[in-house]
RNA sequence: GCCUCUGUAGUUCAAUGGAUAGAACGGGGGACUUCUAAGCCCUUAAUGUAGGUUCGAUUCCUACCAGAGGCACCA
């Protein structure tokens, strides 16, 4: 495990207290306030019945005595926060210790399913918010330990799709000049009615007498396109799957899980259908038909077979999902109980809506009218690194706002280019150097204690609370703390590169300070990496 | 109607129940001839409303106001 200064800090007060109070320990940047600081004191006050500034003091005091050479100051401070400033002499022997090798544990896999894009339409802003967020949430798990599965469900079966094929062969009639009428539920976006004359250049009129077999034929074509579209554009954001599942596949296992789910008396009978029943539940928001009257298997009887066997290969499986599809959450924690797997193994992330503006309008975003801002014409416009930061800064629960011409206008403002920049000019100072391919720094050679200014151990602090960072985020997925930090950290690089000249006078000084150039490239890339976005050594 | 989520500077967004509510963009002002000015410094400005719980509330509870999503034999 890498050092981890917060849960250190944390194991510290817990020896103190010698109870599983909850308190909360938190990294400060703010002047005055210590490096690291704490509420225990106005916890335990209560519990202890005394002022709180007391108990602060007093735990202050012991601190102080048992762990001399780690804190260089402890102090209470009103109302009764703990504020603890470390030791210069202890940063610098853990960021030794973090140039040794660290072994990851081996957690098993994690399964991530994210985009699942409908293969309707051409995917849209909305859903292209799952990209970025699904594949970072995969990135740190990797990074934690887990073997992850980069996984796509292709939703290529059911009404919506026969609805589909009903409106693509309407297209085509008009394209042959036929008289036709769309269903009022039919899709009409542009896309489709290109689809429809692409159909039309193709065969011309002759298939137009055999709608019962190329109706599915060119629909089967039409589907398939879209999902290569749809993967071609997930690998423009930077992403790859391992693993992309269709619907249509998936016959077979969803007969197989609804007949354990029957032996379970999971399933029953009601007005001809058949319904997934989970008892132990309150009030039907669980329940939902499986199998029409028709006899045809609705989606979620197919969610079922992908998730019981996502439950099955994965030790942590995450879904990603649009705020549109939250109703249909409860189901699917319903589907891990029925499979008997654990609900904390079972994470779901739900991303807000995206809204769009253009031209000053608000534009609403229905894929069956065709009025939607697709991703591709966004990714066009500021590139992938600033598409990426600009999903990723938000909390992924948060609605977002999007101005497309502030996008088109501005993307040079996305804070991705800061971070990129503060990269640039470490690259620039260790080439100048000589430091960037052929030699590398010699960290076990470095002096570190030279570096003494106020920006240089800012700067070390941060890279040791990345971690920290790394560490929560895996855990509660909350990604604009990732990006944030990385503006944060890049700042505190700018400042110190604003204030100190590295090249040039004593030679050990100048070469600890090329080490703290280093290490900081190599944290930021690091980061960058996990972030997905690109780290260009010039700009 | 029921359920869920969201209301924070002019704008887009942050802030595990904590200290002086942070950034970015915009507005206003400024400095610099060194390794990249996509940079730096200063300044401007906000918790929807009314109660409640608490030593302490943007955060928790209640009501209200405003917006989004869900409540299909759609996906």
């Amino acid at each position: 495990m890498e050092h981890n200064i917060r849960t250190y800090i944390e194991d510290i007060l817990r020896r103190e207290i010698g109870s599983d109070a909850s308190f909360s320990v938190e990294r400060q940047e703010m002047e005055g306030r210590g490096d690291y600081s704490s509420n225990i004191a106005l916890v335990r006050a209560k519990v202890e019945r005394r002022l709180p500034m007391a108990v602060a003091e007093d735990i202050a005091s012991r601190i102080k005595e048992k762990y001399p050479p780690i804190f260089y100051k402890v102090e209470a401070v009103a109302p009764g926060f703990l504020n603890f400033y470390l030791d210069r002499q202890y940063l610098l022997e853990i960021l030794r210790d973090n140039f040794m090798p660290h072994i990851k544990p081996k957690l098993g896999t994690a399964s991530v399913e994210y985009i699942s894009a409908n293969p309707t339409g051409p995917m849209h802003v909305g859903n292209a918010r799952s990209g970025p967020i699904g594949d970072v949430v995969a990135n740190l798990l990797a990074d934690r330990g887990y073997k992850v599965v980069r996984e796509y469900f292709h939703n290529d079966a059911g009404a919506q799709i026969g609805r589909f094929a009903d409106s693509l062969w309407h297209w085509y009639l008009i394209a042959c000049g036929q008289e036709s009428t769309l269903d009022e539920n039919g899709y009409q976006g542009q896309y489709i009615q290109e689809m429809g004359r692409a159909v039309y250049a193709k065969y011309g009129i002759k298939i137009l007498s055999k709608p019962d077999i190329y109706k599915d034929r060119i629909t089967k074509i039409a589907l398939a396109t879209m999902l290569k579209d749809n993967l071609a554009l997930a690998r423009r954001m930077g992403i790859t799957f391992d693993k992309v599942i269709a619907e249509s596949d998936l016959e077979v296992k969803t007969k197989r899980a609804l007949a354990l789910l029957n032996k379970k008396g999971l399933l029953t009978k009601k007005d001809g259908a058949v319904w997934f029943a989970p008892k132990d539940d309150n009030l039907g928001e669980r329940e939902a038909v499986v199998i029409k009257s028709d006899g045809t298997y609705v989606y979620f009887a197919n969610d079922i077979a992908y998730h019981a066997e996502k439950f099955k290969r994965a030790d942590l499986v995450v879904d990603e999902l649009g705020e549109n599809h939250e109703g249909h959450v409860p189901k699917l924690r319903a589907i891990a109980d029925a499979f008997d797997f654990p609900q904390k193994d079972f994470k779901v992330v739900v991303h807000g809506q995206v809204t769009l503006k253009k031209d000053g309008q608000v534009v609403s975003m229905a894929k069956r009218k065709g009025n939607f801002v697709m991703a591709e014409e966004l990714l066009d416009t500021v590139g992938k690194d600033a598409f990426r930061f600009f999903m990723l800064q938000y909390a992924p629960r948060s609605a977002m706002t999007f101005d497309m011409d502030l996008a088109r206008a501005k993307s040079k403002d996305n804070p991705v280019y800061y971070i990129q920049y503060a990269y640039a000019r470490a690259s620039s100072i260790l080439k100048k150097a000589g430091y960037v391919q052929r030699r590398k720094i010699n960290y076990k050679k470095v002096s570190w204690p030279l570096l003494e200014a106020d920006t240089e151990l800012a700067l070390i602090k941060m890279i040791l609370a990345l971690p920290d960072v790394i560490t929560q985020t895996s855990e509660d997925f909350q990604l604009q703390r990732m990006s944030r930090f990385a503006i944060d950290f890049a700042r505190s690089f700018t400042k110190f590169y604003e204030t100190t000249h590295v090249i040039g006078g004593q030679p050990d000084l100048e070469y600890a300070r090329l080490a703290l150039v280093s290490l900081f490239r190599d944290t930021m890339r690091r980061q960058c990496e996990l972030m997905g976005i690109s780290t260009p050594e010039s700009m």
